[in-house]
Parts: structure tokens; C-alpha cells; sequence
RNA sequence: GCGCUCGUAGCUCAGCGGAUAGAGCAACGGACUUCUAAUCCGUCGGUCGCAGGUUCGAAUCCUGCCGGGCGCGCCA
């Protein structure tokens, strides 16, 4: 498999021997990009002291040991860093090499892992709203690239489909259309809303409501059959959302709360038994070490509630200890809003003291800031209320020129910054078709579809003329590193990040290498590079779920 | 109060142990008898919140402050 190209490796490979035999020891050659070669590597800095030698001097002799074989150019600069400049044959027969691999040089993972991606996660007869498009989007981009690397990714969509308010939701159904009304649920949110307002306006509504919950919890056929229904309407819902944003979840990934409720009773007495559970105030509670909270006093995680039931920390709990013992997960990742951090540091420790949480299986919170208004405080309406994502993607298609442009820039815009930060939403900034952007890459894409077709005729082997297309030859290299470091970072940002300069370097490349008015081998060569480019374009925006048009 | 998180150009953001901190927008100046100018090139613009510390080297790591956001018992 020659086809596996990591110019940062191979350089690496290369160095380590030379600043093993100049060191006396390993040494990392630490070979970065850089801004002033291709690459290079500042490890002689850091070898001064034990050697008790100059930098630069350490550097030169450094390079002069290197076998480089005609791969890299290496010169000592400034305090003793090595430039690396590699050769263009290099770049040439790694491209060659890119051209028969489907896989553009990124291997599949050598150990396979399966992966519970835990996403989305709307509530049940509430429609979707802003909250829950980043867990949406990113928690998808996620699951494309780790399936891509080779992992088994088992995607689960933790649906609300339990709790106490459906008492009150199905009592409104029943008030609204009775027992057996073929009712539509048409806009979700309004019937969310009136069935609130009923609950707090009513209080012979709220004790039906109540004893609504109980029915539902023991199994009482009817009451079942009406919560069925609200679960199938709003399913039905979520998935013509994800069919319209292009996220990959389906019918099979619906993994809702209800799942678990059969298992919330051993989940409690199973740490009980561990002792893992103390009463306090009537709720049984794990402490795990190190929370706390006001006044320094040990934070409570609730699993059982004063009044018998379960609270939420049980679901999870009970959906942990499944994904891994059932489902055999060897990672599990929760996509989930930054609030929600501790809450899941506190199930994963009790989770590892009960022993469902093996050391040989990592659990991480995926958590990601919010999305905010241009007030910069969380997107709302005029009226104060939650934004629903349908009107916002409405709002994105409106603008753009085609549908697909506008889902897009609302996604990459959510996708090309780190997760971490809060960001603001501005739909003409996401629109822009200069910078980072969702139609910039899209646009870069259509251009070259577009060359390839009035081209026509055969790409043949690459051949560096310009700058310019020696730049887009080593950003074409660059898939690989950027798909691992997003992949290891579970920052598909970096990823993005990656496919705007490449883009980037395309847009210098179609300005100063025309393909039309060039011939013979330099058109063949520069065909070839807009085909790589072309490839590399379409599977990373694959992999960041945005469509790829071939025309706009 | 405790904990988490974020403070980088006027704005939106990259960079997260290495050399003069980078993009885009905005402003200004260029390049269209075009391979889709939805682009490209140039100029302007920063005591990287503040103060210490570690290091040969700090926007990057540590500590303390300041400022914003979030979390801290029966909602998920």
C-alpha cells in the first residue's frame, strides 16, 4: 500500500534517526507546517540545554546526518530550526499515488472501534428548535468521519419520549379530540404550548394530568396507545427535518428514554447493593467524589426521586450500562450542550464505581456552546420565545439561491468554528460567498465541475509549473492529517478548516493556471489537479454533511 | 460561595509550547473582450483581558485577579 501519504510522517521517519545519532538518545523531531518552509522542526531548540551545544549547531549537524533521500530540501534557520522544503517529486508521486486510492491517502483505521454516538435527541411532541441543532449537526459530522476512519459507529437518538409531561400531553390530546380522535398533531408546538396553558390555567386538568402519568407508567393499554401515537407523529416529524438538513439518523437510530424504563428499577437496586446509593430527603442519591457544589457541600446525583420515580440520571445510567454491556461499545460519546457537563461527569463516575464503565471503555461529553442572537445573548424571537428550526432553515433557503446553499451555510457555519465557543447567528455572514464559508467551498466545487466538463479530454500525470500549483498539490496532501486530528479531537472544525484552504488554494490555482487555454501535458496535469481537488472537496464536505452541487 | 467554560484586529473567528500571531468581513486601492469576478491581488489594522510564574522559548502550560456565559437536589 504505497498509497498512504503523510509527507509530516515521512519527514518524521526520516529526521528521528539523524537526531537520535546527533542526541544520544530519541528525540521527537517534532516536524510541524510551517510559514516559512513547507515544514519544519524546532527539536534542536529543545536539545540545546542537555547537550550543551548551540541550536543551530546541533541543527546543521542535524541535517547534515539526515537521509533525506531527495525527498526534502533542509536548511538551519533562525535559532536553529530546520526548514524543510519538499522536493516536487515528492509532491508529484504522492499525488500519483492519490489518484488510484479511493480513499484520497487516508487509511482505514487499523483497530476498529465501536462507537455509541449519542445525538440529537429532540423531545417528543415538542418541535425542534435551535437547542437542538448543533447536537444535530455535529454529533452527525462526528459519526460520518469516525465511520469513514473505519470505526463501527452505532449512532443513538436519545428521544424524550418519558417523563411527567406527557401526563399532561396526553391529557390535552384527549381534551382536545378525545379518546379516539385522529387527531393531527400538525404543528407540535402549538399543541405543546395549549396543552401547557391548560396545565397551568386548570386544576382539575392538572390532577387527571397526574394521575394521566401514573396510567402511562403501569402499562395502561389505552393511555399507551395515545402516547404511541404522539412518539410515531413526532418521529415522523424529526425525520423529515434530518431527511431535509441531510443528517444521516433514521427510523433505526430512535433509542428514546421509554427504552430504558423497564430497567430503572434494577439500575437502583443493583447500586444499591453496591452501596453506591444514600436517602436524602427521601430521593436516593449518589455522591461520587470530587462534586460540589454551594457551600462546598457533596453534589446528589438523583436517581430515585422522593416520590418513587426516576429521574433522569436513572435513564442515563441505564442507557450507559446498555450501550455498553448490550450494545459491546467500546467508546461511548454524548453530543450534548455544555450545560449538561457535570451531569454527565457525575453518571460517568458512578457509573465506573458500579463497574458498567469498564477502564478498557471511555465515555466523553461532546459539549458545545450555544448558538446566540445578534444581542449576542441566546437566539430567541421578538417575543421572547424559542426560535423553531424550521423557521430558521426557512429563513437560511429564502436567502440563498438554492435550498441546498442555504442548509448548507447553516451548517458549515455551525461546523467550521470549535465547538466549545458560543457563536452568533447571522445569516448573511453564513451566506457570504467569500471566506469560510458553507457556499464558498460549494462555489469552489461547481467551478471545477464545470471546468472538467468543457475540458473534456484525459487528466494525466501532475507536473509542477507554477507556485500555484505546487501550493494546491500540498494542500491536496493535507486530507489526511486534517481528517485524524478532527477525528482524535472530535473537532470536525479542524476538518473544515482544512477544505477552506484548499479551497483557498484552488481559487489562486484556477486564477493563474488557466486549463482551457493550456495543452498537452501541462492541461493534462492541471486537469488532474482539479479532479484530485474535485474529490477531495466532495468527500470532506461528505464528511461534514454539505452537499457538493456540480452546478450553481 | 464552589465548579466548568470563554475573553486574540472595529466585527466574526482560526492558531493552543516554537521564529515577524493568521483568515474572512468592514475600510481603501487594483484585476473581468472570464475556464462561473459567487473569484483573485494589494494596503490599512493586534501591549493575544490583566498580573505573576515555569521554560532556551508562552496567545498556547501553571497560579491569582478582572469580565461574560453556564451549572450547583428531586426538569432533561
Amino acid at each position: 500500500m504505497g498509497s498512504i501519504v503523510n509527507l509530516e510522517q515521512l519527514l518524521h521517519d526520516r529526521l528521528a534517526p539523524a537526531f537520535e545519532a546527533v542526541a544520544g538518545a530519541p528525540a521527537d523531531p517534532a516536524v510541524r507546517a510551517s510559514p516559512h518552509a513547507d515544514f519544519q522542526s524546532g527539536a534542536a531548540l529543545g536539545l540545546a540545554r542537555t547537550l550543551g551545544k548551540p541550536p543551530r549547531e546541533i541543527a546543521a549537524e542535524v541535517a547534515g546526518k539526515a537521509d533525506l533521500g531527495g525527498l526534502a530540501e533542509v536548511t538551519v534557520s533562525g535559532p536553529g530550526f530546520l526548514n524543510l522544503t519538499v522536493s516536487d517529486d515528492l509532491i508529484v508521486a504522492s499525488l500519483d499515488a492519490l489518484a488510484g486510492d479511493d480513499r484520497l491517502g487516508v487509511a482505514q483505521t487499523k483497530t476498529p472501534r465501536r462507537i455509541v454516538v449519542d445525538y440529537s435527541g429532540p423531545n417528543v411532541a415538542k418541535e425542534m428548535h435551535v437547542g437542538h441543532l448543533r447536537s444535530t449537526i455535529i454529533g452527525d459530522a462526528l459519526a460520518r468521519i469516525l465511520d469513514w476512519q473505519g470505526h463501527e459507529v452505532v449512532r443513538v437518538n436519545h428521544l424524550g419520549d418519558w417523563g411527567t409531561p406527557f401526563g399532561m400531553l396526553i391529557e390535552h390530546l384527549i381534551s382536545t379530540e378525545g379518546v379516539d380522535g385522529d387527531h393531527s398533531l400538525g404543528d407540535l408546538t402549538d399543541f405543546y404550548r395549549a396543552a401547557r396553558a391548560e396545565f397551568d390555567a386548570d386544576e382539575g386538568f392538572r390532577t387527571r394530568a397526574r394521575l394521566r402519568v401514573v396510567a402511562l407508567q403501569s402499562g395502561d393499554p389505552d393511555t399507551r396507545e395515545l402516547w404511541r401515537r404522539l412518539v410515531q407523529r413526532s418521529e415522523e416529524a424529526f425525520l423529515a427535518v434530518y431527511d431535509r438538513l441531510d443528517v444521516t439518523l433514521g427510523p433505526e437510530d430512535f433509542a428514546g428514554e421509554s427504552r430504558y424504563q423497564d430497567d430503572l428499577a434494577g439500575v437502583v437496586a443493583e447500586l444499591s447493593a453496591k452501596g453506591l446509593l444514600v436517602e436524602s430527603d427521601g430521593a436516593l442519591c449518589a455522591f461520587p467524589a470530587g462534586f460540589t457544589g454551594k457551600d462546598g457541600a457533596p453534589v446528589p446525583l438523583i436517581v430515585r426521586k422522593g416520590d418513587g420515580g426516576f429521574g433522569y440520571a436513572a435513564t442515563d445510567l441505564a442507557a450507559l450500562h446498555h450501550r455498553v454491556r448490550d450494545l459491546g461499545a467500546d467508546e461511548l460519546l454524548y453530543v450534548v450542550g455544555a450545560p449538561q457537563r457535570t451531569h454527565f461527569q457525575m453518571v460517568f463516575a458512578v457509573a465506573r464505581a458500579a463497574g458498567w464503565l469498564p477502564e478498557s471503555v471511555s465515555a466523553e461529553h461532546i459539549g458545545f456552546g450555544s448558538v446566540l442572537g445578534a444581542d449576542g445573548k441566546m437566539l430567541k424571537t421578538r417575543a421572547g420565545e424559542t426560535l423553531r428550526l424550521a423557521d430558521l432553515l426557512d429563513e437560511a433557503v429564502d436567502r440563498a439561491s438554492a435550498p441546498e446553499i442555504g442548509l448548507a451555510a447553516i451548517k458549515y457555519a455551525d461546523l467550521s468554528g470549535d465547538r466549545r465557543g458560543d457563536y452568533v447567528f447571522d445569516i448573511d455572514r453564513m451566506l457570504a460567498t467569500s471566506g469560510n464559508t458553507g457556499p464558498y467551498l460549494q462555489y469552489a466545487y461547481a467551478r471545477i465541475c464545470s471546468l472538467t466538463v468543457k475540458a473534456g479530454g484525459e487528466p494525466g500525470r501532475v507536473m509542477i509549473t507554477q507556485p500555484a500549483e505546487r501550493a494546491l498539490g500540498l494542500a491536496l496532501l493535507g486530507l489526511e492529517p486534517a481528517v485524524r486530528g478532527a477525528a482524535q479531537a472530535r473537532e470536525p472544525h479542524r476538518l473544515a478548516g482544512y477544505l477552506h484552504e484548499l479551497a483557498a488554494a484552488f481559487s489562486v490555482f484556477y486564477e493563474k493556471c488557466p486549463v482551457l487555454r493550456s495543452e498537452g501535458a501541462v492541461r493534462a496535469s492541471r486537469l488532474a489537479l482539479a479532479g484530485h481537488t474535485a474529490r477531495t472537496l466532495h468527500r470532506g464536505m461528505f464528511l461534514l454533511g454539505i452537499p457538493a452541487l456540480e452546478q450553481i
